[in-house]
DNA sequence: TAATAACATTGATATATATCGATGTGAAGG
DNA sequence: CCTTCACATCGATATATATCAATGTTATTA
């Protein structure tokens, strides 16, 4: 897998609705998963398939706490997503386009 | 369409890693269309539906130019998407959670 | 104005993903 | 142990998306 698609992966966390619903909820600090499946209109397993994305990404980490598993928003993730955003949209030059079909 | 769906709008033009090349060549200024895709391993209607998602994005922005097409990197769009990051990962608390089942 | 060139649109297809019901797993309690 | 509870995994399905071949559209050029 190369850097265009680790990118991706990570950008991919933020592209449902869902995900961005569990990240609000995750801006208040841990939240566990059936507090988590309260707050939305999904399943128990589509939660859990969300949540593995979620941490599959680093944008989330997990804490197992006998039965429970708390999640709260990864500093370490979101400040390399917010690099991969700023290293991919970071404008190098002004060069006007001379087109080579021309 | 609520605010998650628009935001999600935003981030999934980074999901793809064909895109993620379009905005890397993009960061040296514009470029036409003919010349994105002799980068590309891709065919020119695909190019055309990459553009397109980048474009309603408001990532990019086109200019038209009799026959072609200049696209370049939208400073605005770009700014926003930085906004819409920080919002979605700012952290208000750090509140650990007692779960809800206990 | 007929031909060509650059890009967009359409229709089809294959892969990816979001979702759910059913089931598995691992921990806590009786 | 046996049950129950919280969460994960599996299998199936429906929708979304990336891709291409064919065709349409618009602007330039012969």
């Amino acid at each position: 897998m190369d850097q265009y698609e680790q990118d991706a992966l990570i950008f991919k966390a933020f592209c449902d609705h869902n995900r961005l619903r569990i990240m609000e909820q995750l801006q208040q600090g841990e939240v566990c998963a059936c507090k988590l499946l309260s707050h939305l209109n999904i399943g128990q397993p589509t939660l859990s398939h969300h949540m593995k994305i979620l941490v599959d990404s680093g944008l989330v980490q997990a804490r197992k706490d006998g039965k429970w598993v708390h999640y709260a928003l990864s500093k370490e993730g979101i400040e390399h997503a917010k690099e991969r955003l700023d290293h991919i949209t970071f404008v190098h030059g002004q060069r006007i386009d001379e087109c080579i079909c021309r």
